[in-house]
DNA sequence: AATTGTGAAATTGTTCACAGCA
DNA sequence: TGCTGTGAACAATTTCACAATT
């Protein structure tokens, strides 16, 4: 199964299975099956095991995965057995609740520098980052070496900003202004759309689909 | 092409849609082919139409869709062409950045009721809402025609307030904690996990994988 | 006996290509 | 002519089922 294309439903349940493996771990399993971790999560054990096979064999035939060892070997695929230095752009709403979000730090990474463009904002506190203005942002994130930006501004403001930061030579972005922003084909960029999902809960509402949903194919 | 099965993804792009022709309108546009609608939101022309197609022909041969009526019909579909009483339950980062998002008032999620266990917050104001406790909870959802819940509680806490949550007999549940909730069958739950799309590009940048991916296929 | 790893089959989702209509 | 609507072709993803392994 080697060198099959990793598909993006692929890699969004390695999240999840990272997700269940920290919760296995602290309640002190050492092997865990694909039944169990398909449980977990609310997939098929078939999954499971063709997900982590793209990537090696993992497990033992007749025993599972070793909880511990499988942990590390997707926070190693994932990237996240490392500390990401981030930027966070817009201190508003949503900013200031990202710059608190324990899990973001839980998984390594770490929001070393703080954006406004707002006067009022520069200079302020928060979590003991001091807020700058934009007219630093390439200097400060090249000197603090920033790899990771997380956009939190107004969607009006989304398509310059990005811009800028891509022009500092950014090539991961996380925007969370709910507008598709243009970028260059080298620079990854990914956008959370927080209403999308309130969309689809009023749509299963409304057409009262067939239950049990939660979360892409996941 | 009635009564095919309508895939998430398909519900997914509808608020796409959705976002691309609120734009159009705003730019005065009267017709959108579907090119012009693909490519706002890096779909192709084929699935739009064939997305579009499950629900009806609303398109006219050689002209293409009348925006000011698509969106009308799209916001339909998606039940967002009404207000929907919700409450937040969860003062915290989230949470409070939650109260103020613009994006989710805009869209007929009208957030009435806040709630939450902890004494400190309880009687204070978040956007003109007084923060309730949660005893209260059932009397608050059933007087205030609540059907939609937002939960932005610590994970620890999560499964027994969501528990809670349904015993008042809410069927549609956005879940912002990082863990899996498990819900009876008759109750819609999404879970909005926000650190799955930044592991997502830190396995890009990892990775090195093939550029341009914005969001599930969506 | 239990459970993985994986080709093959089944299913689901996307794109093609063109007939049909304005 | 231009563009929709859609069946048919194609591609991707998931599930099945079983040999291999402990």
């Amino acid at each position: 199964m080697r060198d099959r294309r990793i598909s993006e439903s692929t890699i969004h349940r390695l999240s999840h299975y990272y997700r269940a493996l920290t919760a296995l771990e602290r309640e002190h399993f050492d092997t865990v099956s694909s039944r169990e971790l398909a449980n977990r999560e609310e997939l098929t054990p078939a999954q499971v095991r063709k997900d982590l096979s793209f990537f090696g064999s993992f497990g033992t035939r007749g025993l599972g995965y070793p909880v511990k060892e499988l942990k590390e070997k997707i926070a190693r695929i994932l990237g996240i057995d490392r500390v990401w230095n981030v930027a966070l752009i817009g201190v508003g709403n949503i900013g200031s609740a990202l710059v608190s979000y324990k899990e973001f730090a839980r998984q390594g990474f770490n929001i070393k520098l703080l954006f406004d463009s707002d006067q009022r904002k520069i200079g302020s506190n928060h979590k003991g980052i001091t807020v700058l203005g934009m007219d630093d942002l390439e200097r400060q994130l090249n000197e603090n070496k920033i790899e990771l930006v997380i956009l939190a501004v107004p969607a009006s403001s989304a398509q310059v900003i990005v811009d800028h930061v891509v022009n500092c030579g950014i090539k991961a972005i996380l925007n969370f202004a709910p507008i598709k922003l243009a970028v260059p084909d080298d620079v990854f960029l990914r956008t959370e759309n927080m209403a999308m999902e309130l969309e689809y809960l009023s749509f299963s509402l409304v057409n009262n689909l067939p239950r049990r949903s939660d979360r892409k194919k996941t």
